[in-house]
DNA sequence: CTCGGGGGAGAAAACGATTACTCAAGGGCT
DNA sequence: AGCCCTTGAGTAATCGTTTTCTCCCCCGAG
């Protein structure tokens, strides 16, 4: 008791050793650092976050100690204290698409420079997985969650996106729709779209003006936002030309390659007469592209060809693909960004366009 | 005081609204669902568990009061108090390329069928980022840190994985090296090989059998593991049907399109002789092709061509390319599956290697 | 009629950091 | 000499949950 009066009366040995008897049982905490460096833990933090004086003698026997028994923080003591950023999460339906993954870039490289950790989740279309990451993502305190990719716009759809950004937005989160239809105003939701139409626009008149008059333009599924946008820009194209909309040379499909290859197949088995291609995506372009040189047809000879989202190996096809290129990288840098910005109420952007762009290769050329 | 006194015996008003008196101001913890309900935070963490007796009246107002203050816990406290397992994290150089996409994919649907959640960062070569990255997955008590993707292994590289093995290690956390050169034995680290030298002893032997004996082997960089692997099986495969190893046609390079171009390129403007080319990479087979074909050879007619990987957009070719396929997925998935097995002390297995597959498609031919 | 036991609920101690308070010592002033 | 301010350090409250003790009540057995 003697002895143990004078330490106690200010040393920090005070109540340490509670448990921590045994060697080496899990990662070491701050309090076994403040005891081999013999200070309290108020110390070593604050040597560690270097906001407070703190002597030079005392800085160095914390490092030591530090460096002795690799310590690091527990980010979760951390956070309920107050002082971790939250992270941002991606939700997709599935990450192997090169589109998709370019978003997924953008995301992390933005999400990184702001000291942010992403986190990437794929839903495979299952709307009760959405759901349960969106729950999920409350949790984790999630700074935003960005959910991409085109939908069909229904009633559901909306109530389902409305709820989440009201989930989000009572979790101190928000939900980032990224190449989505937008929500009604009022719902606090950040949006970030892409010129479907414009794109689609600039491909139609690209082979109009090249001469091409009966263009078959192969869409994506029915109600499917993306591709609805992009036949409003093909019909919009072709009646700026005056060149009148014919519905059997525009045909529904999937946004895959098979869908793009059995559709041209069909329509060339059909006997339907065109001179061009506008594929709603690569993909399709692709499979239009093997149907076609199946039938003996030479593109961009006998068939003039263009493709939307130029992915990567658009520039590797034979012949080279002429597309519409979609900043798929820029998309998901701008929807972490608005949010991060407004989280520090720099500009309240809430609804962003941004432009897509025709690129020339080798597939198009005049009608013969 | 007297009527205080009596609810202050049991009730569980005792010290309640301590601070919470303004109206809505961040998301409701626990205690709010616990006012709310009139019960304990105690009672609503065990109803919320489900892992101990509570009366269905209880129950259900305990519920009722979650579902109004739309109550969702808080990972880190949770965390803090021991309840939750910690995520995944993957760390590549690059997201974007397809193959890494793809051991991405495998990752994320390990992690989440095992509940965890998947971190995705990407180093950009830099080695600080990387260290940056370890030490970050350390705070935030990742299970598993899966680095991906070929290396030069030299001495400072054998020291850096060295030492992110025990710093993970004795953070609970596990180091997982795929498509990596393995690290000496007794260190904390799971790797997860693909069998590169046996893909291409096979796609070196299928152009053998095929007839050629003049390949041209376009190498990755000279030094890099996987580029030397394959070398070994193009020169294994040689050697098996005693064909001579002739240096002039093994030409290093890097893993690109561009690299490949220029390669084939120069090859032929130097009038080297070669009746079959055998690309390390898809990538460079790519580029090989349009080599090829601006010098007005034919593939397969004139020169033969194999890739390594099996991208997606190999059988979209013209001609559809005869490649060796790498199992990225299933090395995604194994190798957060061996760490999770491993912490449930299932199957300690330390070192897998996974084996490549010949696909045959057109490149191919015999040599004329 | 008492006592053991189980169901149901509350109080309080972790979990590992951060940070508002306190407090002591020493230096510059008046 | 007395006082205030700056430096440097410790104490303890707090963050939101989980979980271990307690405790109470009621029921059935002896």
């Amino acid at each position: 008791m003697t002895e143990n009066g004078k330490s106690a009366r200010k040393g920090p040995e005070a109540k340490r050793a509670r448990r921590k008897t045994a060697g080496s049982e899990g990662p070491s905490t701050i309090r076994d650092v403040a005891a081999k460096a013999g200070v309290s833990v108020a110390t070593v933090s604050r040597t560690l976050a270097g906001n407070y004086p703190v002597s030079a003698e005392t800085r160095a026997r914390v490092m030591t100690a530090v460096k002795s028994l690799h310590y690091v923080v527990n980010v979760h003591a951390k956070a309920l204290s107050g002082g971790v950023a939250g992270p941002v999460a991606l939700v997709v339906q599935d990450i192997t698409g090169p589109s998709l993954t370019h978003v997924a870039a953008g995301v992390e490289q933005e999400a990184t420079a702001r000291g942010r950790l992403s986190l990437v989740c794929s839903t495979h279309g299952d709307t009760a997985r959405e759901d349960d990451l969106v729950q999920l993502m409350r949790e984790q305190h999630a700074a935003a969650v960005v959910i991409v990719g085109g939908v069909v716009p229904d009633d559901a759809y909306h109530r389902r996106m409305a709820d989440y950004a009201r989930a989000l937005d009572a979790a101190g989160s928000r939900l980032v729709l990224v190449g989505r239809p937008s929500l009604p105003a009022g719902l606090p939701a950040t949006v970030v779209e892409y010129d479907n139409r414009g794109g689609a626009f600039q491909a139609t008149s690209h082979l109009l003006a090249a001469g091409h008059r009966r263009i078959l333009f192969l869409a994506g599924e029915t109600g499917f936002s993306s591709s609805e946008q992009r036949r409003e820009g093909y019909k919009d194209a072709l009646n700026a030309r005056t060149v009148p909309y014919t519905p059997e040379l525009d045909i529904p499909g999937l946004y895959t390659r098979t869908s793009g290859y059995r559709r041209v197949r069909d329509a060339l088995d059909a006997g339907l007469e065109f001179t061009a291609v506008f594929a709603a995506t690569d993909a399709v372009a692709v499979g239009a592209l093997a149907a076609l040189r199946e039938a003996g047809l030479r593109v961009p000879r006998d068939v003039s060809l263009v493709g939307f989202d130029d992915v990567p190996f658009a520039a590797d096809l034979t012949p080279s693909l002429t597309t519409i290129r979609v900043p798929y990288e820029e998309l998901g840098r701008t929807a972490v960004r608005l949010v991060l910005d407004r989280e520090e109420s720099i500009a309240p952007d809430d609804h962003v366009v941004l432009s897509t762009q025709l690129v020339i290769r080798e597939s198009v050329r005049p009608p013969r």
